[in-house]
DNA sequence: TTTCCTTTGTAACCATTGTTACTGCACAGG
DNA sequence: CCTGTGCAGTAACAATGGTTACAAAGGAAA
């Protein structure tokens, strides 16, 4: 646990401080898939990713889900820190995006290391400031662009994060996190390979040039 | 200026914290429609809203706007700390919508009242979290509402926001807020009178039983 | 092979929103 | 009083995205 948190925090956090997180926290590995947290769940512990992606995901009354973003090495959860002052429960759904390993750090440490350690009270800052940006960014994305700008973002940024150019998606599970039907998406696909931008396959997509 | 800070801050500062807040803070009194911050301004300090409310908008590369949420007293502009970490541009634009009196202070004391100030801590987390949850539920209504609904809400909104059941706005100016078109937004005001919703006059209009 | 289920392709159609264009009206300023 | 300017009403049309329905293809399992 140590080496890891050393590689991903090494230069984020003082010695002490990655040794205080080695003492009180929980390491944890799940694969591709595995639902980290539910909307409504009652939020327990603050997570640091190591390696790997979790998406985040909104839900309106009906069910309909959209993407908002991805967590990455180095990331924690806005929301989760937010939610150590009012009420407690999760906003949002959050699933792996591909394996991943993270460590949990109990909320109880959160008031405790701000004020004791500045690189805490950095990254804790730095934290908000990132996920208020990319939500931001998601919000211009819905509100400014069209469904083809959209979608050529979704893939680039899919691609990204699971670092492939192999998009291991059927037209189905994109059209869910774009908030958007199935047909919509075949369509605007099948447009984007005509253009030479992506080939279609069974299951999946390959990115030529986007 | 300490009197207007007790009686909006009291409960939420100790009053060693507030004496500090006179000393170093500047008043400032502004009128409607008064521009706080423009996208891409500077920011050199950070406001503690008095009285009034302040609009805050997003704008994309085309110029076209969007209403993001309204500031009220007891608010502060989490935007404003989170660019005291990295860089210090405002991602937005922040226009008064009432006659607003607030207090501007230096970031510098940011991070010195975050370690000696336990209030100030649960103040800032709190900015942070109504501010995320203020993000998400723009985002909930641009992604799951139709512009009919979010009309509906936008009038609503603003009516509590100014403690007046007349709006003050031309359709037009609706429009800007919500992203859309003068001509879309005539089209829905209409049916909402129709519908005994409100009742439309030149410049303003009359809210009557949303 | 045959069967079954999932995924994808496609057409036809609808609803919502946006655009263009033109009208009449209100009101301020001359 | 007249006139110009900005605001609102409305019609016709276009574009985008969503819906329904059905066919075809791939692949797994019997």
């Amino acid at each position: 646990m140590i080496q890891d948190l050393t590689v991903a925090y090494g230069k984020t956090f003082e010695r002490e401080l990655i040794n205080e997180i080695v003492q009180v926290g929980t390491f944890k590995e799940v694969p591709e898939g595995y639902k980290l947290m539910e909307i409504g769940d009652y939020i327990r512990g603050m997570p640091l990713l190591i390696t790997g992606a979790i998406k985040i995901l909104r839900e309106d009354e009906d069910g309909d889900e959209l993407l908002l973003y991805y967590l990455e090495q180095g990331d924690t959860c806005s929301m989760t820190m937010a939610c150590c002052m009012g009420d407690n429960q999760s906003e949002i759904r959050a699933i792996a995006e591909t394996d991943t390993k993270l460590i949990m750090v109990p909320i109880q440490k959160m008031e405790e290391w701000t004020i004791k350690y500045k690189s805490w009270r950095n990254f804790v800052f730095n934290s908000y400031h990132e996920r208020l940006n990319e939500l931001l960014n998601t919000l211009d994305n819905i509100a400014f662009q069209k469904m083809d700008e959209r979608l050529i973002g979704y893939l680039k940024e899919k691609a990204r994060v699971t670092n492939d150019h192999i998009i291991h998606s059927t037209h189905q599970d994109i059209a869910y996190d774009l908030h958007s039907s199935r047909v919509v998406i075949s369509r605007l696909l099948k447009k984007l390979e005509e253009m030479g931008k992506i080939k279609l396959h069974r299951n999946y997509l390959e990115i030529l040039d986007l």
